[in-house]
DNA sequence: TAGAGCATGTAAGGCGTTACATGATTTC
DNA sequence: GAAATCATGTAACGCCTTACATGCTCTA
C-alpha cells in the first residue's frame, strides 16, 4: 500500500481493535484461530507495534481492569486520531502494478469496509481489483503464449499462477453481484 | 520451509544460478521481466544475499570477463557444496502446517524440480502439496460453516480465500496427471 | 507450595527497503 | 565531452524472528 507511514500489520491491529476493543493476547488468539490468516505475529512482532501505536497517538489503553485475568490485561481502544487513519487506509486506491503483491492486504481492507463505506464506494472498490486482476493475469497468458519458458515444470507453475488470480478475478464478479444485489442493510453508524 | 539455514530467497538464487551462471543483474531482469513473481528484490537485497552465499561457499565467481558489458560483471556459478544444499532444499518435505504460508516457495521448488528429481518423487511431492492444501480448504470451510464472521465482507473475504486455495488444488490434481502421463523423457544428468 | 496456563515484555541478530554513491562504456 | 545506460555496491533505519524473562492466578 502506497500512501501510509504504517506497515500492514499495524494498520491491520487498528483494524481489528476499532472493530473490538481488546488486548494483544485476544488479538493473538484472533490471529492463531483465523484459518489462512497471513499474519501469525510473535510476541516479539504484536507487543511493539501496540505500543507504537499507542505513542503514535492512534491507540489508548482502557482502564486495565482485571476481569478474572490471570495477569492484568492491557486491553487497547481507538483513537479519533487512529480512526481517521484507518479511514484513509480504507480508501487507499488500487494500485494495479502491485496487486499481486498487495492483494491479501485489500481483502483485508475489503473485510473491515463493511462499517465505513457506502455500497457504492465498496463496489468502485471491487471493480478497480477486479481490473487489476484481469490485467494481471492477461499478463501472466501473454507470458506463456511467447514459450519464454522451457521444461515442463515451468509452464506448469506459470499456470498454477493463472488458475490461482482466475480464481482471484472469478471472486470479484461474484463478491460484485453479492454487494450490488443486497439492500443496504443499515446506514454507516458515526 | 523448514530445514535449511538459509533463506527462501537465498535458495532461489543459487537454483537460479544453478540453472545458469549468471550476474546480480542477470538476475535483476529476470525477477523484473517474469510476471507475478513473489520477488522484486531491489539491490540493497540482492548483491549482499550473492556475497553472503560466496562466503559460505555455495556459490563461487567465474571469472569477470567483460564481454562488451558496459563495467565488470561478477558472474557466479554454484559450488559442489551449492548444489548440495539446493538439492536438499528441493527435497524438503511439505509441512502441512504451514502449507498457506509457504505455497509460493513449494511452487518454485516445483518449477526447479525437474532436473533433481525423478518423475516418481516429483509425483510425490505434488501429492503431499495436494493433500495439505484439501485440508486447509476443508478447514477454511468448516470456519465458514461455524458462522463465527458477522456481517456480509467476512464472509465473501473468507469464499476468496477458499475459491483460491481450491484452485490451487485443482492445479494439482492436473499437475499430477500431466507428470504421470509424460514418458520420461529424459534421465537426470549428473 | 508446586505447577500449569495466562499475559506481557525484552534482547540479539538478521534481513529488507530506501536512497544514495560509484565506475565504466556506449551514444550523440 | 555530455548524457544515458549498465552494473555493483554501501549506509541508515526499521521491522520481524527467536529465545528468553517476568509475574500473576488458579488448581492440585
Amino acid at each position: 500500500m502506497a500512501g501510509s507511514l504504517l506497515t500492514g500489520f499495524e494498520q491491520v491491529l487498528i483494524g481489528l481493535i476499532a472493530a473490538r476493543p481488546q488486548s494483544g493476547y485476544d488479538l493473538k488468539q484472533y490471529f492463531a484461530t483465523t484459518p489462512a490468516s497471513v499474519y501469525q505475529p510473535s510476541s516479539g512482532a504484536l507487543y511493539p507495534a501496540l505500543r507504537r501505536l499507542e505513542r503514535r497517538g492512534l491507540l489508548r489503553q482502557s482502564t486495565g481492569k482485571s476481569d478474572g485475568a490471570r495477569r492484568q490485561r492491557h486491553v487497547y481502544q481507538v483513537t479519533a486520531q487512529g480512526r481517521a487513519v484507518h479511514a484513509a487506509w480504507i480508501r487507499e486506491p488500487v494500485n494495479p502494478a502491485r496487486v499481486s503483491h498487495d492483494l491479501g492486504m485489500h481483502l483485508m481492507r475489503f473485510a473491515m469496509m463493511e462499517r465505513q463505506l457506502s455500497q457504492e464506494e465498496t463496489l468502485a472498490f471491487l471493480r478497480c481489483l477486479q481490473a487489476a486482476l484481469a490485467d494481471l493475469v492477461a499478463g501472466i497468458e501473454r507470458y506463456v503464449g511467447d514459450g519464454e519458458l522451457p521444461g515442463r515444470n515451468g509452464p506448469l507453475a506459470l499456470e498454477h499462477g493463472i488458475a490461482v488470480f482466475r480464481a482471484s478475478l472469478d471472486w470479484t464478479g461474484r463478491a460484485i453481484t453479492v454487494i450490488a444485489d443486497a439492500p443496504a442493510e443499515f446506514e454507516l453508524p458515526g
